[in-house]
DNA sequence: ACACGCTACTTTTTT
DNA sequence: AGTAGCGTGT
């Protein structure tokens, strides 16, 4: 009848346990899975038994806490479909992305009884750190004698609310001690920040979880909305904040059908608020408690690699129970290699890169990691210079840059009148009017019934005259899709002309941009998917390199998580990088720290380096003075755990400009080799 | 409205 | 190093 053997060949037997609990209904499960244990594996092979047992593809809902993961789970479980005796039709697994991604389609699609415009449009972190500041103006707390904490901070604080559901006194203690004097302020800010976004219909990062936890809050809609899924699978658990387990135990309050998998060693989103205390409570939660099945075989990691990544993670303060073993002999100790400085360290890692290469090694299958963002500066100029393609993934995205911002104001401005956010930045645009008169055109649209009538009938701005039928123009003829945003780049382009020197550039940005949204089926489409699932590699290159070519994978640590490379090179592994100096200010910050090491080695499977420059770049922080901080090994590998790794020391070998001490670079005739070619 | 210079402050990781 | 706010002058 069943096709078991098929779905549930190659497992081992937890995996097999897990992959096949239940009968049909069975009650809560919780998958201990450790690093490189086959979790993704077991999960999705999971869904394949389900289907396979009948279970209809519609109503199961798959989510994850980052987009890489939720993407990597569905890309799995489709291919082991496609290699099942059954045909099913792409796209079945229809629920199956990030919490985020999942609440924003709940919401539309429920806005109705929600009390929701469907139209909603869904504010990134940056327009809600605009939006923030708007309404820190309209309050009049910019111009306060002592600083006011800045958009930025104000926007952390209250997202932290919100997702630990912490009140903002504790919050402000806990980890905002500098603005407690503005508690006050600051709670009548987020009032008037909460009522900005209900009046511009948007929805920030945050209100895309608290919506959804809200409506959950009403027993029949937690009933409907329970019913709609016959099994719910959550991976990277750990990860989870307290507003997605109150979703989750809204949805599933008696566990039937429900699985969740994580990895307290690898919880690294803190700062996000996500708590490891979901996955340690989720098994008591239920009545009776949950099945917990632990994998604790690695099948990634040669024996010496795990043997220090579980030496790193040995040292945490608080452990739960869990070593990972391999079987896999073999291959050598990770190596600690000691570097000058940073400019070193690019060198040595952009020779090491080559030399792999040279001996078969595919350049897909080695990967950089750091801390942050910017650690991979000096590297990337060294790999630039070498001609070694690669693609980087987090940090600055390619959404955060001014002139793309620009342009996405006007489709957004056009989709939604009411968003003060896009429509200052939009007019502020055009010379000759400021902040001033942007005020008052969006106040004219916000109280007008029909908003583009509205503007047609606006008196120009004097100082903006000429360009004022330009923008009417562009704001309300009826436009097609993807015509829309070709209209939109070309009363763009004479203000970036203006307002850039180096338009080109940016001009080549845009065209990709445009390209991007002709794949979008209408403009609301294409701004909500832009906005939960942005372009995220970055590349040196003009464009991203086609999906055959050979490119190396720069990345943070942060969005490395779930993935795996044969070999793996680790920057700065120094104290003021990892832990960064930034999360060093309590214990639960340099515990997070330790788990992000210990998930940077274990994405290694057959080799493993990190480097330890004695000298490194601070860009930020002008307390220190100097530029250059002295750094040492990072805390988190100790003397008593040295053995666990083969320390080098690498010296640049000298170019030929520059002889290094002692040793000169042979010398050689070569005009007179010329005249020998002809003697 | 806008361009300028001056001063004080900021912090990373991602949805 | 980069940004925000503010006071100047045009």
């Amino acid at each position: 009848m069943l096709d078991h053997g098929g779905h549930l060949a190659g497992l081992n037997d937890r995996q097999r346990a897990a992959a096949s609990h239940g009968p049909e209904g069975a009650g809560p499960l919780l998958v201990i899975a450790g690093a490189g244990s086959g979790k993704t594996r077991t999960l999705a092979h999971r869904v394949a038994h389900l289907l396979a047992g009948g279970a209809d593809p519609g109503r199961i809902l798959l989510m994850s806490f980052s987009r890489m993961a939720a993407q990597e789970l569905t890309r799995r479980v489709e291919r082991l479909l496609a290699g099942s005796d059954r045909a099913w039709p792409a796209g079945a697994l229809c629920w199956s992305g990030t919490f985020h991604a999942i609440g924003a389609r709940l919401l539309r699609e429920n806005a109705g009884r929600l009390g929701l415009d469907p139209d909603f449009v869904i504010h990134d972190r940056e327009d809600s750190a605009d939006l923030m500041n708007l309404a820190r103006h309209g309050l009049g707390l910019s111009s306060t004698e002592k600083r006011f904490p800045a958009k930025g901070s104000c926007l952390a604080i209250y997202s932290r609310c919100v997702n630990a559901g912490t009140p903002l006194p504790e919050v402000l203690a806990d980890r905002f001690a500098w603005s407690l004097p503005w508690e006050n302020d600051l709670k009548r800010l987020f009032g008037a920040y909460v009522a900005a976004k209900q009046a511009q219909n948007v929805l920030d990062y945050d209100d895309l979880l608290l919506a959804w936890a809200q409506a959950m809050e009403d027993e029949s809609f937690a009933r409907w909305a329970g019913a709609q899924w016959d099994h719910v699978l959550i991976d990277e658990y750990q990860d989870t904040n307290r507003l997605q387990a109150r979703i989750l135990m809204a949805l599933k309050p008696d566990g039937r059908g429900l699985t969740v998998v994580g990895d307290d060693a690898q919880a690294i989103y803190g700062f996000r608020a996500a708590t490891v205390r979901n996955i340690l409570d989720f098994p008591k939660a239920f009545e009776p408690p949950a099945t917990v099945i632990a994998l604790d075989r690695n099948y990634r990691s040669t024996g010496p690699i795990l043997a220090a990544a579980n030496a790193v993670i040995g040292q945490a303060r608080e452990r739960f129970a869990k070593e990972l073993w391999t079987d896999r002999a073999g291959g050598s100790k990770p190596q600690l290699v000691t570097l000058r400085d940073g400019r070193d360290q690019a060198r040595h890692v952009a020779g090491r890169i080559l030399a792999a290469r040279e001996a078969g090694l595919r350049l897909k299958d080695q990967a950089v990691l750091f801390r942050t963002s910017s650690h991979s500066a000096e590297l990337e100029i060294e790999l630039t210079r070498r001609h070694l393609p690669f693609v980087k993934f987090g940090g600055l995205k390619f959404l955060s840059a001014a002139h793309v911002k620009d342009l996405l104001s006007v489709l957004r401005l056009r989709q939604n009148p009411r968003d003060r956010v896009s429509g200052f930045r939009m007019l502020q645009l055009v010379p000759g009017i400021g902040p001033g008169t942007a005020a008052r055109v969006l106040d004219a649209l916000e109280a007008a019934p029909a908003p583009a009538e509205a503007l047609r009938r606006l008196a120009p701005p004097p100082r903006a005259a000429a360009d004022w039928p330009a923008l009417v123009e562009l704001m309300t003829a009826p436009a097609g899709w993807p015509d829309l945003i070709g209209a939109a780049r070309a009363w763009y382009a004479p203000h970036l002309d203006r307002l850039y020197e180096d338009a080109d550039s940016r001009r080549a940005d845009l065209e990709q941009l445009e390209r991007i949204a002709a794949g979008y089926p209408d403009c609301a489409r294409f701004l909500t998917d832009l906005t939960l699932d942005p372009p995220e590699a970055t590349s040196a290159e003009a464009g991203v390199p086609l999906r055959d070519d050979d490119y190396l994978i720069l990345s943070t640590i942060h969005s490395a998580k779930g993935q795996e490379w044969r070999s793996v090179f680790v920057l700065n592994a120094v104290d003021g990088c990892i832990p960064s100096d930034l999360g060093t200010g309590s214990e639960a910050e340099i515990e997070e720290e330790r788990r992000l090491l210990y998930v940077a080695m274990t994405r290694a499977k057959d080799s493993l380096a990190l480097g330890v420059p004695l000298k490194f770049h601070v860009t930020q922080q002008a307390r220190f003075g100097d530029r250059h901080l002295y750094a040492r090994r990072t805390r988190f590998i100790p003397d008593s755990i040295l053995s666990q790794f083969e320390q080098v020391y690498w010296q640049d070998p000298p170019g030929p400009d520059e002889p290094a001490d002692g040793t000169e670079a042979p010398r050689l005739d070569l005009r007179r080799r010329m005249r020998d070619m002809w003697a």
